[in-house]
DNA sequence: ATACTTAATAATACAAGATATCATTAAGGA
DNA sequence: TCCTTAATGATATCTTGTATTATTAAGTAT
């Protein structure tokens, strides 16, 4: 049985707050000037429930920490090469995208994601 | 001034011997085997080493050690959920994705990278 | 061919990110 | 209010990869 705890909804809540895309360690940064008592395992294990049960997406990144959305429409992410930072792309969602593979050879194909890589504003100048 | 070092053509030839998507891990233990001496830093400095000079690719897997390829053409992979191992794709490059995002607010996008993740034939049964 | 410079190596410590373990706490049904 | 056990806090451990440092050897100069 799940419960409800207090933890995961101020995990919920500090997702939400950071709004942009945050690390599982700026979550527990962010809760523990509040809550010092916090654990970061909690955290990490919150932040992976409340993505099995969609109220917030991970976002999987190579060779840098994974970060958590609360916006939860499928949408892609450049990472800035220089800052590691990560920005939402303003490009539809390739729904269709498995369909053009033409050879599937018996795999069964679940969903893509696309990680953008280039330099952000900030880093340009 | 760049050096050859018989460690680096180790390096290649065992990429190109395991030839489907090698982790670090497993050129380490395929040169282990025969070169007992070698060092684990060693292998991870080459293989980067080899992705800059364009030899091989490094395939960025979140989550997962990063797979390298002596195919150096563009092309995409599909992780399995079940056994992490990494399969290529059977799809043309999408050499054009980049022009289709509207809004690039500043941005200098580099170049992008697909990842389907799904489940192989061999864990499908 | 020999000596010299320094890039690359082997060995290992360290770091980041995340999960596993386990005694304790508290959510929520009885 | 009690009881069961999921979830927590604290911490150890794991995985992947980089940093450090004394030593070795690649390639140029002599």
């Amino acid at each position: 049985m799940r419960r409800n705890t207090l933890q995961q909804a101020l995990v919920l809540d500090a997702v939400t707050e950071l709004h942009c895309h945050a690390s599982a360690d700026q979550v527990y940064d962010l809760l523990a000037q509040k809550y010092p008592n916090i654990s970061r395992a909690t955290v990490y294990r919150n932040l992976n429930k409340l993505s099995e049960s969609k109220k917030i997406i991970k976002i999987e990144i190579p060779n840098s920490a994974d970060r958590f959305d609360h916006q939860c429409f499928d949408h892609y992410h450049i990472i800035c090469t220089k800052c590691k930072k990560v920005f939402d792309v303003d490009m539809s969602y390739l729904k269709d995208l498995e369909t053009n593979i033409k050879n599937k050879n018996g795999f069964t194909f679940l969903g893509h994601n696309i990680v953008f890589n280039g330099i952000c504003p900030n880093c340009t100048e």
